[in-house]
DNA sequence: TTGAAAGCGCTAACAA
DNA sequence: TTGTTAGCGCTTTCAA
């Protein structure tokens, strides 16, 4: 009941292992006959050989594995993601492994060190700070890797993401529209690419709209997460400040700001308008259902692991590092309205 | 640049590398002096030693890989499974790889020989239908292998689910206690456990209350999403049949439902009462939040792991198929009331 | 308690 | 075009 290995096929084949071999791997300069290789692949299935993995890793130091390192994947914004690569790996013969950090530095590090020890042979990283010794040092080392949804201050591995700045300004283009003149902004975490982005085209944005950019205006988030919406809110409307409309750095964030604002008397949209980010499932069920801008997450993921593979497979390709950004596009749905008194 | 192996640390410590490998792996018994091992410890940490799985692999015929297969994870009910089982596994030293089958045979029976190809030790299951060949193959196999979540006809496997059948009772108990007679199901497929298991539960729990059990009171959901729910509402409405409360196989055929009932004038929880199951992100900030069964997802994920773990290890070990059933508890929410007229 | 040696299954360089 | 051979890095049996 042992399994059927490369020398079975190769005597029932009657030809040596080392042809049976190539022709099972089609091998480009080792050429072999045609007709010996339809025999060889015929035995072979006939046999139902399958080979071993770590017989042929040994040999050639490939494993044929991909890691994709994702801060957690209880976070519905990772699985569209992960559902992406996967396609495109699992069709190019490449399996992925996932891991979730929670955000933890020595738990990254040590995942990533196993990852490495089993000869995985690159890497999607979901999980980039702004500045990341770590994905630095991977950098560096020359491993593999592919920066997905978050980006580093140094530019030195790909990038995929979808275009922020967009995303923010046709929030900001429409706020206005509907009359909004004081606008304020909860953003997310500012060691994220993400947070940085959204804030810095925030701005952006109130100036190519002639509007004041006050420093209060921009209230940072420790995190992603309802809970610091509801503290920035909570800071915000201790501060006094006026605003019709926020721009909130994420969608939970603005979930926590609208429950905030509603225990306060100021419900959406008819006191207060709220755009959120990356259109979670089932924030459009919600009353009233959330605007927000959606990002073509799986298209993300697909993209990033296509970029991962052209650089494994051709690894002397060391064109200019692509930094991709996709489309994105604003969901306008009932948190959104004319800014009060027009 | 090239890595450092063992024979590295076995020079460098002064020893062989038989040697250093029993030293490195606590071999049982095999004994090295203490003496001897604290030296080849020290060295291999010294030098930044990382074994070669492959190598490993290739004589042990283990990989410290665990496959686990689920529908897709972008279901919102899977990644807290797939966060528990990774928890376990990893503190075990072992590594999980993820994949998606978005229910096709076809594609899972391709998953599972790619991973049995790479020696995967064993495997997570959270795609068992009621009648699946598939799954029995493997079991019959002797591929080390736990269900989660949903389970087999033939219970050949170890299983670790949930308490569905408390789950209905509890909610059929919410709902007669609130003076509802007239209660129907929106059952899931019925060639899962749990669409079966749920099923069977509710006609039970009717009749535990002493209350008449038609067949038309439990209409078939031929998946289990929203777009389902919706078609069996439908259904439901257009049969005539009174009702005053709706048990539903998850939340999302839940979900389907209010958006039906709302759209023929129906509204919970005052003209009816919806109960949901899974708990879903978010469901609890509807309007009306969503009455649900919720249920320890990551406790599951956990537990599974264990098992298959301890059949990995001891595999000798062929004690009676374990199967757990882990509690649940109702979230009372908005969507239940008292019923119409009390 | 440690050393020596074989071999897991495969691929690739070289020879024929 | 095919055969021969060596060896990837590790564990483990056997011998010392």
């Amino acid at each position: 009941m042992t399994r059927v290995k490369l020398i079975d096929v190769a005597r029932a084949a009657g030809v040596h292992p080392g042809t049976a071999s190539r022709a099972l791997n089609s091998d480009p300069d080792g050429r072999v006959s045609a007709e010996t290789t339809r025999r060889v692949v015929e035995t072979a299935k006939r046999l139902g050989y399958v080979p071993n993995s770590f017989a042929r890793g040994l040999r050639t130091a490939r494993s044929f594995v991909i890691g994709m390192i994702v801060p957690d994947v209880t976070n519905p914004l990772f699985p569209p993601m992960v559902r992406g690569a996967e396609q495109v790996l699992s069709q190019a013969g490449y399996t992925l492994v996932l891991t979730d950090t929670d955000n933890d530095e020595a738990s990254e590090r040590a995942q990533i060190e196993r990852l490495r020890s089993r000869g995985t042979d690159g890497f999607l990283i979901a999980t980039a700070l702004w500045e990341d010794p770590l994905v630095e040092e991977l950098g560096e080392v020359g491993v593999p890797a592919v920066l997905i949804n978050r980006n580093t201050a140094v530019h030195r591995l790909p990038y995929v993401g979808c275009d922020e700045r967009t995303g923010i300004e046709v929030s900001v283009d429409h706020l206005v529209g509907l009359g909004h003149r004081e606008i304020v902004h909860l953003a997310g975490p500012q060691d994220t690419s993400t947070g940085r982005e959204r804030a810095s085209a925030f701005r952006h944005s109130l100036r190519v709209h002639e509007l004041p950019v006050d420093p209060d205006q921009v209230l940072i988030c420790s995190s992603y997460t309802e809970q610091a919406g509801v503290e920035a809110t909570t800071r915000l409307l201790a501060s006094g400040r006026p605003f019709t409309a926020i721009v909130a750095g994420n969608d939970l964030i603005a979930l926590g700001a609208l429950e905030t604002l509603a225990a306060a008397g100021r419900h959406a949209p008819d006191d207060v308008s709220v755009v959120g980010f990356n259109d979670l499932p089932l924030v459009d069920k919600l009353t009233p259902s959330l605007t927000t801008v959606a990002l073509p997450l799986r298209e993300m993921g697909a993209l990033a692991a296509r970029i991962l593979l052209a650089e494994i497979e051709d690894s002397d390709h060391f064109g200019p590092v692509a930094q991709s950004l996709l489309g994105v596009s604003l969901a306008v749905r009932g948190t959104s309205g004319p800014a009060p008194g027009r």
